[in-house]
DNA sequence: CGCCGCATGTAATTAGTTACATGATTGT
DNA sequence: ACAATCATGTAACTAATTACATGCGGCG
């Protein structure tokens, strides 16, 4: 598993909490490795467990405490050593694909409005994308290694919503033929 | 969850076996949806407590007996509420791109080496995609509704294919630009 | 004899989700 | 008083993976 990888590489540049790694999550890495506060607060105590964060508490004014988690010597070779073994791919699961398989009349124009509701959070999606693509990576040949990677990741996310957002249009253009009622009060 | 609905998708048309359904989901649905066989000789048994499946024991000549699976008017009727009912997206989680924000001089070479090999199974794949699609899917407009549903499942499977194999080769691309080492002889 | 394909399963473990629990501060 | 944000957690459950188990028939 790479969940505790994942939340490594969140700490590679910042120290973090449970909860600014929750928040992190949902932005940045969270676009390729989603996971919920709970799962992240539970590996954040084997990871500190095993000697690879170190954790601190830190007092807040008008805040409760946080505990913030900081890589350690060995953490950092972990993930060194783990970044040349073989990746694992766990590929996404989309009730909408398998739906798909099961189109009839009865059912095009619900399918036909759930990728419009898919298309609409994906250009919000792409809009977030392409804010930070234009903040952060704008001239990807000047960044320093490390953002040239996290760069290509935006890139493929960003890729593949394009992509995502014209297969909508081609989809939605066929479904429309299929449709049993029509609506143009005729 | 829906592995239920994706095994209940793939006995739309024909009976199956668990062992059936296993390969099927290795080509077809799984595509889509991955399964292995312990879920899904697991599943068939929820199913068929619940009564959306009817189980039928056929002998074999020189084979041991299989267990055939089929829909039944309750599963089918289970099956067109589903569709009716919102979607669950399961994002796919990558080491790859975790791995890619922790990119060095000392690891390009590797994630390079890795992406290659991503690009080579891509291309496998959608070699298959290509295949079937020449071959039942030459004219989406002529096909019956269900099969066009399918088609649409296949050509997101087809787009996104494409677009990661440019993105593959962008990314070796700039991977090249970080590798430390040169190994042209110099 | 050993390995592969067919065919079905159980058990143990790990990963992930949902629900529940606590308690402070700030804003309405 | 009530809700929202900050902050951390436990418990129960569902889903998925890995490993193990069985047994027949055909091939080399």
């Amino acid at each position: 598993m790479a969940l505790s990888h994942a939340i490594m590489t969140a700490l590679l540049e910042d120290d973090m909490s449970g909860y600014e790694l929750a928040k992190a999550f949902d932005i940045s890495l969270g676009l390729f490795w989603r996971a919920s506060h709970q799962q992240i607060y539970q590996e954040l105590h084997k990871l500190a467990d095993r000697g690879w964060l170190q954790r601190e508490t830190v007092a807040q004014a008008g805040k409760p405490d946080k505990i913030v988690y900081a890589l350690t010597g060995a953490g950092r070779s972990a993930m060194a050593e783990w970044v040349m073994g073989n990746s694992r791919v766990q590929e996404g699961k989309d009730d909408l694909f398998v739906k798909l398989y099961n189109l009839a009349e009865s059912n095009a124009a619900h399918l036909a409005m759930e990728i419009g509701q898919r298309r609409e959070q994906m250009m919000q999606r792409l809009y977030l994308y392409e804010k930070i693509r234009r903040r952060h990576y704008a001239d990807p040949t000047a960044l320093p290694v490390r953002r040239k990677g996290v760069f290509l990741a935006l890139l493929a996310g960003i890729r593949q919503g394009e992509h995502f957002l014209a297969w909508c249009d081609e989809a939605q253009a066929i479904l429309a033929t299929v449709d049993g009622k029509e609506t143009d009060g005729g």
